[in-house]
DNA sequence: CGCCTTCATCGATAGATGTCTATCCAGCTG
DNA sequence: CAGCTGGATAGACATCTATCGATGAAGGCG
């Protein structure tokens, strides 16, 4: 590195309690701690599929917010058991949720996820 | 090749030169289509990788919405081709540009891609 | 010109991921 | 009880990806 440059300090401060779990802080307002990175990471990774995005459309779009599993796999051209893959990632990530009622599982958003993705990719007003 | 114009298109029902328009494409609200499906999902699974968000995150928060990739080299545990390879990724996804000024090359945000990313998540008010 | 620095690209490789078939579990109904 | 159906799990396999070392391209400097 040429010596007319100032390097700056950019380590984030690995201090405790860093998660998703922890306050939603804008992705743009400050350096995030690795393992703050790493929790966000693993939803947008849910996200990260046409399948899944299609999936989390449809729940989301269903009249009543609830929608059995058997409707979601008849709507893509894949098994059941790949649909089942795709719904245990976006479970996982604390996207959706699940209720078994009888013989039907069925699937509903939890609103609180997505909206603390949107906080976090929202710029603070500068 | 830096500061390619070669970005995808990040949602395709928007249409060309429509630009960062603030209506909301709803992913709660009606079904999307494939192809909006797959360019949401690539976005997505550009933000799916902790080392990704820990470079978006220091590159919102450096002052001057500018930072050189020589500062994030340093600031990883990692190899310089693997961050490029990181930020390749970013700026094919459209998040972020890159800029060469001199020796160095200066990589900033795209605002209005992260804006269109959360107003894809925010729900419409129920 | 030659040399150095910065950054991108190439090629290889170990691990992650999406998809399938086969199978198992839970619940309903004869 | 047995049998059937909706859904999850297991295992296999092809593809993708994150990472590395090596190299190439662009620009500054003596």
């Amino acid at each position: 590195m040429q010596a007319s440059r100032a390097t700056l300090e950019l380590i984030p401060s690995a201090g405790p309690g860093a998660g998703l779990d922890a306050c939603s802080i804008p992705l743009v307002g400050e350096p995030v701690s690795e393992a703050t990175a790493a929790g966000l990471a693993q939803v947008f990774k849910a996200l990260g599929d046409p399948v899944r995005i299609r999936l989390l459309s449809l729940i989301g779009a269903h009249q009543g917010g609830e929608v059995c599993v058997c409707d979601l796999t008849t709507a893509f051209d894949l098994t059941q058991p790949t649909i089942s893959h795709h719904l245990k990632v976006l479970r996982s990530a604390g996207i959706i949720d699940s209720e078994r009622r009888g013989t039907w599982v069925y699937y509903r958003l939890v609103p609180a996820a997505l909206d603390r993705v949107a906080a976090v990719l929202s710029r603070p007003p500068s």
